[in-house]
DNA sequence: CGAAAAATGATCCAGCGGGTTCAATCTAGC
DNA sequence: GCTAGATTGAACCCGCTGGATCATTTTTCG
């Protein structure tokens, strides 16, 4: 609430100069949240990696559960419009879809493991029950929905045989995050690319056994 | 160390009769930061939930982080031992394998969905940068192992065709624990008993089309 | 029963972090 | 250039928490 009239006001009034400043402060802090959690990171660290002002930070984000809740969310949406883009290369159907399969699941994985997506993982799941809201925007729901579109596409041009496709693409993903989160330990250890490679070839390897069109 | 001499110390001298206190510590321990998250647990808090006095609890654990360290390893280990002991129904060949997997796979499903176990992977992904050790003794990776050979057994028996088991064993989990996490909302929602028994029938099917001893 | 060890509760301390206040300064737009 | 609003830095308040101390009581065990 208290967001919105300011960005409204933003809008149409004064800080077309000095806006960046919202922008910065939102970068910053989930630069800081992730590296230290919310519970540890305090707001004086935040402003300082936005090079501002402790009170300019509760001029524009009253809280600092406004402040996570904020720099959470942005974060969150740019990251599945990154992995729905992802996705969209299934639009064309494919001569050698495991292959498609295979490079999809290996573009998903790198994003999956790259830095900013394991740390709103950490901070997600560690504070989903303080900040039920996130979740709802958040989840990897539009991602799933996505993917049973392409393979009920596919299915319905005899490149795959998926009976329900939004299981179907709830288990590739799995296949793929599955063994990328036990390996990864939680996100302490560094997964080389390779390994990501492996591991979505691994993937299709199996879905396309399950689900391929010379399949039962 | 600090705490290795006070076990050592515990066992040959006195507390035979009080030593229930430091059980109930770590009891109360995990109870608190399942419940707080570690930075928002305080000790007093634990202290209370235990029925003991502060002093108390830094005179069986020298530290919060050593409290944190042993009450997440006891629980660890337990969970741990807890699935291995379902995987262990595997040990004798079932004649209707896909009922077997699907059983197995609904009663590994029931304990990850636990309030225990999924408050330690909140805590676990929380808090392991700060705990490296907890992720040695922890990890999924004794699960996959014993599933692993389980799987080669079944392979040789002819009622199963996973040409590298262990991989097998991490798909196969990928199946049963990716869906679910995705639909609990990070924990948030509860899954009914209905739902697990789908999503391990889901994967069971899954599993089998892909490496039943009638498939490629 | 008597001594040693452990538990207790109360108190205290120090540091930290969220959030506010305020006077001074800077910037934008008229 | 002037006014209004945003920014700044610094100081400040306040509550909380980890951890220590200590005298008193309880429990254990020889």
């Amino acid at each position: 609430m208290t967001e919105a009239t300011s960005t409204a006001a933003s809008r149409h009034r004064a800080p077309r100069g000095r806006i960046d400043k919202r922008q910065a402060i939102l970068d910053a802090a989930f630069t800081v949240f992730a590296r230290e959690g919310y519970a540890n990171a305090c707001v004086k660290e935040i402003a300082a990696e936005a090079r501002v002002a402790k009170p300019t930070v509760y001029n524009h984000l009253n809280d600092k559960a406004n402040l996570f809740h904020h720099a959470v969310k942005l974060a969150a949406e740019h990251e599945v419009a990154e992995n729905l883009r992802i996705v969209e290369r299934l639009a064309r159907p494919a001569d050698d879809l495991r292959g498609a399969l295979e490079d999809v699941g290996h573009r998903l994985l790198r994003r999956y493991c790259g830095d900013r997506s394991r740390a709103l993982r950490r901070l997600l799941c560690a504070e989903a029950h303080r900040f039920p809201d996130l979740l709802e925007t958040t989840g990897t729901g539009r991602l799933t929905e996505a993917l049973a579109d392409r393979f009920a596409r596919l299915t319905l041009s005899g490149h795959l045989r998926t009976p329900d496709p939004a299981e179907a693409a709830e288990q590739f993903l799995a296949l793929l995050t599955g063994p990328a989160e036990a390996r990864s330990r939680f996100g302490t250890r560094e997964l080389p690319d390779e390994v990501l490679r492996a591991l979505a070839r691994a993937a299709a390897g199996t879905f396309c056994s399950a689900f391929g069109p010379r399949a039962g």
